[in-house]
DNA sequence: TCTGGGGTCCTAGGACCC
DNA sequence: TCTGGGGTCCTAGGACCC
């Protein structure tokens, strides 16, 4: 009888930072960090910058001293030069197995079962050594008879130098004791809350979860850490996805780049984002049947706080950019207080479904001419860049729209910042 | 001065029904 | 004194993830 089925975890090593570094190699050996939009926080770190105690999610004024006695190098997002490198890394990982699934921009889950007769973790080895080769971007792999252990096996990878970047778990007795040093608050899954629950119990370690009864872990928490008991046990409660399920919802918010405090700014603001999801929508050939516009004040400040949202349906069910400005516009109108400093507005949409499957009313005939002008207005923006037309409702001068000061190129996707190598 | 953005899943509780 | 039992559907909020 087969065993079980290993998976693999593959998962590229601070991915936003080595993105950076493949196209200028003077910043390989020296701390570099992603900050996140707005240039806000912390969001990915060389190991010479996680060596300075520099945690994720940290925010960057508080680590301006460090940034400069360390010489930090520091970069703006950028979201489109780290998407492309992820669909190059996809594309190199292809050839190692016919299932995969593309769990996040830098992780990828592989079903390693069908050749048994593979040295798994010479395997492992081979595709690390392909992806670098083809993209410059350094990796390691966990592999075990779960998901949840080839997380748990990745994390290992990374930390613990011995196993030179790839894990295997599919034997026992290795597993064992690798659970009996693992942290259980570093489990896939587990978070702050559950980690405080499980201490209560004595339980800090992912050898003492395993082996905690399920039936306890039901009635303290809930299905999901019960299913991560069986995972760890080797018995898989997690398929691997290899074709992405129908999304649920979506979502597009920003902060401001400055406090925001008059209702017009606002509703250029939140038909920005409305605009934006239109955007999305129809590139996913979705619409939504549901809109939810939000503002809020800051909760690091000392000032009158305020959290406004309203909710409200969209019928027909749509992705035309006016009638979801439109419906956007009545929430902020609805919500509006006057008198707050706010710091961050969004739009989310949900009761997403295909735009041909959704359901037709007796009032949505003339839609075809919105759509012909949706159309336009995408193909106009693809081709001369984003913003060239949009609606007057988004606003001009935009001056609450986000910082990004340490913005590196579009090396691979904008033809004017692809890098020239000089003889 | 200054703290991201975009997702998923689960549960409890209310409304409603027979 | 003393007010059923069992469904479904929906939503808000919590927890977690990258």
């Amino acid at each position: 009888m087969a065993g079980p089925t290993p998976i693999a975890l593959i998962d590229c090593n601070n991915f936003y930072v080595s993105c950076e570094r493949v196209f200028n190699p003077r910043l390989e050996g020296v701390p570099v960090l992603v900050l996140s939009n707005n240039d806000g926080c912390a969001i990915a770190r060389s190991n010479e910058v996680k060596a300075l105690g520099i945690k994720m999610g940290d925010p960057a004024f508080k680590l301006r001293p460090l940034i400069e006695k360390h010489g930090i190098r520091v970069f703006s997002s950028n979201y489109v030069l780290y998407g492309d490198m992820s669909r190059r890394v996809q594309e190199a990982l292809g050839q190692f197995s016919p299932e995969t699934e593309c769990y996040s921009i830098d992780e990828t889950f592989m079903d390693f079962g069908g050749f048994p007769h593979v040295d798994l973790w010479a395997y492992g080895q081979e595709m690390r050594g392909t992806v670098q080769k083809w993209t410059g971007i350094p990796t390691c792999v966990g592999i075990g008879p779960t998901k949840t252990l080839a997380k748990l096996a990745n994390v290992v990878a990374k930390k613990n130098p011995t196993f030179g970047a790839v894990c295997d778990l599919m034997e026992e007795s290795v597993r064992t004791a690798v659970l009996r040093a693992f942290e259980v608050s570093d489990i896939w899954g587990i978070g702050r809350a559950t980690t405080t629950k499980l201490a209560g119990l004595g339980i800090t370690t992912a050898a003492q979860l395993r082996d905690l009864s399920p039936k306890q872990a039901r009635s303290m928490g809930t299905v999901v850490l019960e299913r991560t008991i069986m995972e760890l046990r080797g018995l898989p409660c997690l398929a691997l996805e290899d074709v992405a399920p129908q999304r649920k919802g979506m979502a597009c918010t920003r902060s401001f780049g400055r406090v925001v405090t008059s209702k017009a700014e606002m509703l250029e603001a939140v038909a920005s984002h409305a605009s934006r999801a239109g955007e999305k929508l129809r590139q996913h050939g979705l619409v939504a049947g549901k809109l939810t516009a939000f503002f809020h004040t800051s909760p690091h400040r000392d000032y009158p706080q305020h959290h406004a949202s309203r909710v409200t349906r969209l019928f027909p069910m749509s992705s035309d950019t006016p009638a979801l400005i439109t419906a956007a516009s009545r929430c902020v109108e609805a919500a509006w207080r006057q008198g707050f400093r706010y710091v961050k507005a969004g739009v989310l949409l949900d009761d997403l479904c295909r735009a041909e499957d959704a359901p037709r009313t007796l009032f949505d005939a003339p839609t075809e001419r919105e759509a012909k002008c949706m159309a336009t207005m995408d193909s106009l923006n693809a081709r001369f860049g984003r913003g060239t037309v949009s609606l007057a409702a988004t606003g001009i001068e935009k001056g609450w729209k986000l910082r990004a000061e340490h913005h590196s190129p579009c090396y691979t996707t904008r033809l004017a910042e692809v890098p020239v190598v000089r003889a």
